[in-house]
DNA sequence: ACTTGCCGGTATAGTAATACCGGCCTATCC
DNA sequence: GGATAGGCCGGTATTACTATACCGGCAAGT
């Protein structure tokens, strides 16, 4: 067996990642905050949209800090165990 | 451009993640901690080892817990800012 | 109309995640 | 002490996915 394709359940997660970062970002623009976290624009965009469901892990800590997020709070958020996200939906 | 290959700050920077984990797992049978984490012992041994230097974020934050890491000290590690890293090492 | 900002679709190099193999130690057990 | 087993390692192979880029389109604001 090789590298089975994502569960639904990781692609939730991608998607409740996504729509925290977007609330975090909170009007920014988009490519300042992508490049303020050394990514693309274009990746930013994915993955706050979901269509990249699971970003690499210093990915999403350089984003967090771009954005003064938490780390647990990403962490809680991909887990789905966060209270504060659902507040805020 | 397309995806750039990893620089050498990145590869550096998934040793030291790895170099905790592996600390963090103490004796502890690598493939049971693998197991518990949802993922195979073979890509334990590659995140460990520093062969995959860059992981998905879930891979991680499961890793984490399975060790009882906080998340905290993950990210730090992964930025070279852990002190207590240093002190173990 | 023109700009700004986001969107979905498409394409592509490089990587993650998995699996299998043989080898190398270090114990442990006939 | 030679076989046997447990645990780790590097190398290799394969597939799904990330990260990036370019395009045309669409809505809102100027």
């Amino acid at each position: 067996m090789v590298r089975q394709p994502l569960t639904p359940e990781q692609i939730e997660a991608g998607r409740r990642l996504g729509a925290l970062l977007r609330h975090a970002r909170a009007g920014r623009d988009l490519a300042e905050v992508a490049h303020a976290a050394g990514i693309s624009p274009e990746t930013l965009r994915k993955i706050e949209t979901g269509r990249l469901p699971s970003p690499g892990f210093g990915t999403i800590i350089c984003l967090g800090e771009a954005l003064n997020l938490p780390v647990q709070e990403l962490a809680a958020t991909w887990r789905g165990s966060d209270l504060s996200l659902e507040a805020v939906l």
